[in-house]
DNA sequence: ATAGGGTTATCT
DNA sequence: AGATAACCCTAT
């Protein structure tokens, strides 16, 4: 009876990224039949991953650009049938649709990231961090995983660029830009005015959905988002500090590192409330290689 | 088997 | 009502 409609959940489209990642997209069929997604994917058909795919590009690429005016002008076009584009600036110059260059900068950028960056403490891979949440439009916020993916698919990956990404979403949850809830990251509703409302979040992980008949006040929101940014900060400043402090004790010994880094990804397998572990292991890290290498972290 | 266009279901 | 995502159909 009727299959109402499937909605992909985050592993499988997770696991169709990995797969185009290492097949290449349009090898659809292919990885539908590596056993390492044939798990999470044996669902889904190889039109299945097509169409998705294609959704996802839609919804990834041109937000913000000309994309979503072309998109716009083809849904009117269903019934008007007239095109109307007097001054037509562009649209005929073809769609290079790559925005995904002149990242090089931060490949090297722990060298020259002093030059341009002087008036916003803002280096390249900020503004990468925060393009990805945006794009990535999950409503309960991205992990870590998902933006390394994300920055990662488009961009070119550094070498340590897992640590580089880890000490920014610190940073830059620390300074309020970011709002980290539940090892998920969220624009701070200060630059809230993206569009539509800050959108109150459950904590809860999981697909459960909200009342929506709590509607009734246009304030409400904009206060929540602010006793939720407090708590955030509160949180992590508290976990942070004294994971710092117990992390110096053990700084000593170069295996702390590796012990960090091991802490580190396994606080993030386990979707469990493990994130005290996570903010020990991260501050661990940190400091430990604040005091080896302090030229490692790009500073701004 | 894949790409693209078209249709329906679901959410705001 | 509009927008988006899943689904369906067809030509290559």
């Amino acid at each position: 009876m009727g299959a109402p409609k499937q909605k992909w959940t985050a592993e499988e489209e997770l696991a169709l990224k990995a797969g185009v990642r290492k097949h290449g997209a349009g090898k659809w069929r292919t990885i539908l039949k590596d056993p390492e997604f044939s798990g999470t994917l044996c669902l889904r058909s190889n039109v299945d991953l097509k169409d998705k795919w294609r959704n996802l590009s839609v919804t990834a690429n041109g937000w913000g650009s000309r994309e979503k005016a072309r998109i716009a002008m083809k849904r009117s076009q269903q019934i008007v049938k007239h095109d109307n584009s007097p001054k037509a600036v562009s649209t005929s110059i073809e769609d290079s649709d790559d925005e995904i260059l002149d990242i090089k900068p931060i490949a090297v950028s722990s060298e020259n990231i002093h030059v341009t960056g002087q008036k916003r403490s803002f280096s390249r891979i900020d503004n990468l961090i925060l393009e990805a949440i945006t794009n990535l439009k999950e409503p309960t916020g991205s992990n870590k995983t998902t933006i390394a993916m994300y920055i990662e698919d488009q961009y070119w990956p550094p070498p340590d660029f897992t640590q580089l990404l880890s000490a920014k979403l610190k940073t830059l949850t620390a300074s309020g830009r970011l709002i980290k809830v539940k090892r998920r990251y969220r624009i701070a509703p200060t630059s809230a005015f993206l569009k539509g409302k800050p959108s109150n979040i459950s904590i809860y992980e999981g697909r459960q959905r909200e009342p929506s008949g709590s509607v009734v006040d246009d304030f409400t929101p904009l206060l929540r988002s602010q006793v939720d940014v407090e708590l955030a900060r509160m949180r992590n400043m508290t976990a942070q500090e004294a994971a710092a402090a117990a992390a110096q004790a053990v700084a000593e010994a170069e295996a702390a590192m590796a012990q960090a880094e091991e802490a580190a990804k396994e606080a993030e397998a386990a979707e469990a409330d493990a994130e005290a572990a996570q903010a020990f292991a991260e501050a661990a890290l940190l400091t430990i290689k604040n005091r080896k290498t302090a030229d490692l972290i790009v500073r701004a």
